[in-house]
DNA sequence: CCGAATCCGACGGGATACTG
DNA sequence: CAGTATCCCGTCGGATTCGG
């Protein structure tokens, strides 16, 4: 692959004036340039797909179950007021839920009828993927206490 | 606290015309109605910081060792470079460092030298935030035949 | 070399109205 | 009720310039 030149290139760079760098950022580097985090792979699409005002919230919701859009935009909207935001938009939730789809998180089930109805839940792959939300939610929720006095002692070190 | 009341109104409306809903639905949702997953929520912005174009690349860079500035423009940009991506200017960058050290992940250190000297690198916190960024590219990339597969599909039955 | 300031295009996301 | 289209605004992100 094209990555070893680069590596070399790299690796000239940052030895340049810390020589003591070597294996652990050699390791590092080659691990990002076989696996492609730049903006366009995969990876990093589907980390913005979710890293957004609303994914968390309704991915979870939608592990509970199956949902119509209507109840689904009552609950996020409901569950979010608890910490006092607005609502989610019919428009942002019918986007989001179609780019789940899209990528394989969630299904969506269409009946002919009138009134028309329209079901959503998640694929098997989706609730994987809610499992890794659960986990970096609770990390947060663990190191809350940390973030939270890191960013009072930086906000007050910036208006001195 | 508040959310009793809710979740009540959230079983009435959603029991409504589905009645099998029970067990898992009222979990799901006392889970989210205690910890707050609204936009406003500290794990859904610690997401969001992390759920943009850059930041998975930057901070796995970062987990490599110390870096100026000026040396991890150069190596991010050149690592995205292998997907065709852009590259970071150093505008985004320096921002981006800043949040990061704002919520503690990173430590800046400063010298006051002609010509000045910036260093940053990851805090213990910042470490472990970059395992979970890893855990997930991992899954990424485990799961990333299933998710092409999916999309190709998606887009076919679009433009039918 | 660090990084703040400015300008600008692109996109996310909310409100509303409209079709089937 | 599901879904789309339109309008609007705030923020993200890139390019460039300037100061320390």
């Amino acid at each position: 692959m094209a990555g070893e030149a680069l590596l070399e290139e790299l690796r000239a760079t940052l030895v340049h004036g810390n020589p003591e760098r070597t294996a652990t950022l050699d390791t590092t580097l080659r691990f990002v340039a076989e696996h492609g985090l730049g903006p366009q792979s995969l990876p990093v699409e589907i980390i913005q797909l979710v890293g957004d005002r609303w994914s968390a919230l309704m991915l979870t919701v939608l592990a509970a179950g199956t949902f119509r859009p209507s109840e689904l935009q009552k609950v996020v909207s409901l569950l979010s007021h608890i910490g006092n935001s607005n609502s989610i938009s019919q428009r942002v939730l019918t986007a989001k839920l179609r780019s789940y789809e899209r990528l394989g998180f969630v299904r969506r089930t269409a009946w002919d009828t009138v009134p028309p109805r329209t079901d959503y839940d998640l694929t098997p792959l989706g609730h994987e993927l809610v499992k890794i939300i659960r986990d970096i939610v609770l990390w947060c929720l663990d190191k809350e206490d940390d973030v939270r006095s890191a960013i009072q002692a930086f906000d007050e070190s910036e208006d001195e």
